[in-house]
DNA sequence: TCATAAACTGAATAGATATTCACATTATAG
DNA sequence: CTATAATGTGAATATCTATTCAGTTTATGA
């Protein structure tokens, strides 16, 4: 039977080797997948031995699971703070996309670990996907109240909007090496397709 | 050193074996991922010996590509047979994004397939992707030579239009078990969005 | 029919790798 | 200062799994 809990370090040194393999495991996670990475590869990457990692995680599945959570969490927190400041729809979302396209360039592994959960355990990348577009469904159902939007069946677009950023995102990440990607171009093509339509 | 070459069976018999493996395979890669599925796994659903499985594909890696270049291929052909006959941009795009949400739908094997490439060679999804967004930047430009199209950035565009398209598919594979969904009520509320934009 | 090639078998091999545990070191409270 | 708890170690364990191979069965062509 597996312990699915995390430990909670108390000391400073503790806290600190905690964070460590953390660190270690989110970079190898990106590197190399879930699967191509090994429990020892983590903790040598950490500089701790292999059974440090057994104080703080009770398995290997739990701290890709944290993980997942913190990413989650966090990129929902900053969508969530860069929208909450507009007025209207078509501000909110310009501000929601820009905010994820640029946490995702800034935080590549983000990308690859959440949809990576796919394989790991379905139900984790449903709930993320699905509960993501609760929220989005909730935004637009108002704006389509107040005459902002058009009224057009709202899960679909949820799914349309996600859809753009995500493989935009996806675009911004794979072109990290080369460049100079100018985000801010991108949201601009994107806010135009989103207001106008695609053709004359 | 690996044979990544597969042998072509010659007689009735090899043949029937060889689709056998790799129906199994599709359906256990779908249902529990690559790392997820054993070779044994495969060759029992199959119903045929471990080794049998090493007379047809010299590694697990190498079928799974086989499985996957596959699927890129017919989903590229289905798609372009329904776009060819249509003479607008908006009419091509229309028949294209319906194309691609109708296979995943009867083939919801293809999308886990395509997307877990991510997490077993990069360089395959890479390609697939930007071979798939470099035949969009094709029709997009001709769409804007002769004005059908806005002047937008053909590149960022495929990336939006591919995004709709998949994100769509993955809902509606999600749905797969509930219904009922109008997949042609979804591909009505995606042409609204392209035509007209999102707002009033 | 029979010799030979093509298919097939499944136990054995070889290499991983997640997890455990008995022991060692380090920090801390009284 | 010292007893005790908190941290840390890394070799050993137990299990899993891709691949091989020596031998068997089945199909085919002459």
């Amino acid at each position: 039977m597996q312990d699915h809990s995390i430990e909670t370090p108390t000391t400073r040194n503790a806290k600190n080797t905690f964070e460590v393999i953390e660190k270690a495991a989110i970079k190898l996670f990106y590197k190399r997948g879930y699967h191509g990475t090994t429990v020892k590869d983590i903790t040598a990457e950490a500089g701790v031995a292999a059974g440090t990692f057994y104080l703080y995680f009770p398995s290997k599945i739990a701290l890709y699971k944290h993980i997942l959570s913190n990413f989650s969490h966090n990129i929902r927190k900053h969508i969530a703070e860069q929208v909450r400041s507009k007025d209207t729809r078509i501000e909110k979302e310009r501000a929601g996309i820009k905010a994820f396209i640029y946490y995702a360039q800034k935080n590549p592994e983000m990308y690859n670990i959440i949809w990576e959960s796919l394989y790991i355990d379905r139900a984790l990348f449903k709930d993320y996907y699905e509960s993501f577009a609760v929220r989005y469904v909730n935004g637009l159902e108002a704006a389509k109240q107040n005459g902002e939007m058009r009224p057009l069946d709202s899960e679909v677009v949820s799914f349309i909007l996600m859809g753009i950023t995500n493989f935009i995102g996806l675009k911004v990440v794979f072109d990290l090496g080369e460049n100079n990607t100018d985000v801010d171009h991108i949201v601009d093509v994107i806010m135009e397709v989103i207001k106008h339509g695609l053709f004359k």
